[in-house]
DNA sequence: ATTGTGGGATTGTTGAACGATTTGACGATA
DNA sequence: TATCGTCAAATCGTTCAACAATCCCACAAT
């Protein structure tokens, strides 16, 4: 039965705005398409084979995501983050990722492995220099964080806002070395929660959130005007 | 130049797609349009005067808002919250609310403000048995907290959750009893707030939530199969 | 009672069309 | 020279019609 449920998910065709978007998301994402980048419709549109009305659905669900922001008659654009909307996105971290870790003594081991691990894993990839994947387990050390709390709708939303967080990132210029400078913060944390101290995890992840806000805004407010 | 910063929300006409799913949000809310019903494209898009293609532009949005489900080649159907939804809902909620709630001794007066005002209105308009005015002043007493934060979009998606919990308490026939039996709740919750007592609050809040989200499930599952 | 097997209805997607809006260049006026 | 209309081109917003793909349900066959 555990197969058949595995292959349910493969069944789910996925509607074609719904590919699209994928596609357009790894686009984004990757910085192939910069941010500030007006996306036309007709032009993407006719590149990869699909009518404007198709195309339009995938701009609305990635607007969802924040990645695209619409501005009426004058078409979509990648995101291009401001030092507010970096504000913003860490005041949410702060509130929720701060409030799973609270509940750490009173979660599943396998979610409590789900913090831990990609620590482990960061580490690794770190030692290799392999610094585009060391940052994708930092993505995953966060998104265990959030999983504590058991609620598949805050998972999602903050999958959106590091999505997003990855954007200012980008603008900023500091893709690899900014979960580089971050990741003995990781470390600390994990060492204090298997240690009993979850109070102290809890500082140590705002004060992680406190650090890296100050210098992301800084270098974001540096790169543009 | 704060009257021109008014106007200037007006100036931004809002797309056919927006005002149609604005129109459908109220219908949702309302009850108009029952959890579970199916919102057929062409009678739909008949009744309001709109095009197939503009219609479905607005139940994407509706459907980021989880107010509607979407079903590949079956069509859009207003969402009926389960009972493991309300599990979900109020995990989110639990951290959410409870992390924002203990920023309170860092916030502005305005703020704080926000948190309490909602109560002092809930108690008039229950004395005046206006229990859908007192469970409006409810939700404003949660966006409040939530509004602490300072994050905007994490108060964006606490409306969204908000507005999915009206759905579950609609479909579980307890639309306005539900925010009277916990009105006391909140002016304990104030109360404590104003005497320093953070952590007894958020200790409180906790405990709201435990037995609101009992509460619902229970009827939700008597409701429905 | 369960399993094919139609046909009818609805959604998914496309392409074209036209009005509305934005944009940028060009020239007129002070 | 700088500012202000004006106009044309490009693009978006929306509608419409069409067809393929899919789902649903009733009916027949075993």
């Amino acid at each position: 039965m555990s197969t058949l449920a595995q292959g349910k998910a493969e069944l789910e065709r996925a509607s074609t705005a719904q590919k699209v978007a994928d596609m357009l998301r790894e686009r984004v994402l990757d910085g192939e398409l910069a941010p500030g980048l007006r996306l036309s419709e007709e032009a993407i549109g006719g590149a990869l084979g699909v009518s404007r009305n198709t195309l339009r659905e995938a701009f609305r669900l990635l607007t969802r995501d924040r990645l695209l922001v619409h501005e009426h008659s004058r078409g979509v654009f990648v995101r291009r983050p401001t030092g507010d909307d970096v504000r913003d996105l860490y005041a949410a971290r702060r509130v929720i990722e701060c409030g799973a870790l609270r509940l750490w003594n009173d979660v599943t081991d396998a979610q409590r492995e789900a913090v831990r691990a990609p620590v482990r894993q960061a580490v690794a990839r770190a030692e290799k220099n392999d610094w585009t994947k060391a940052g994708q387990a930092n993505i995953q050390f966060h998104r265990g964080i959030v999983g504590l709390a058991g609620s598949t709708r805050l998972s999602d939303e903050s999958d959106r806002l590091f999505a997003e967080l990855m954007l200012a990132f980008r603008v900023a210029q500091e893709i690899n070395d900014f979960h580089q400078a971050y990741l003995p913060w990781n470390r600390r944390i994990v060492e204090l929660l298997n240690n009993g101290g979850v109070q102290q995890a809890v500082d140590q992840l705002a004060e992680y959130f406190d650090a890296a806000e100050e210098d992301l805004v800084a270098r974001l407010d540096a790169a543009q005007p």
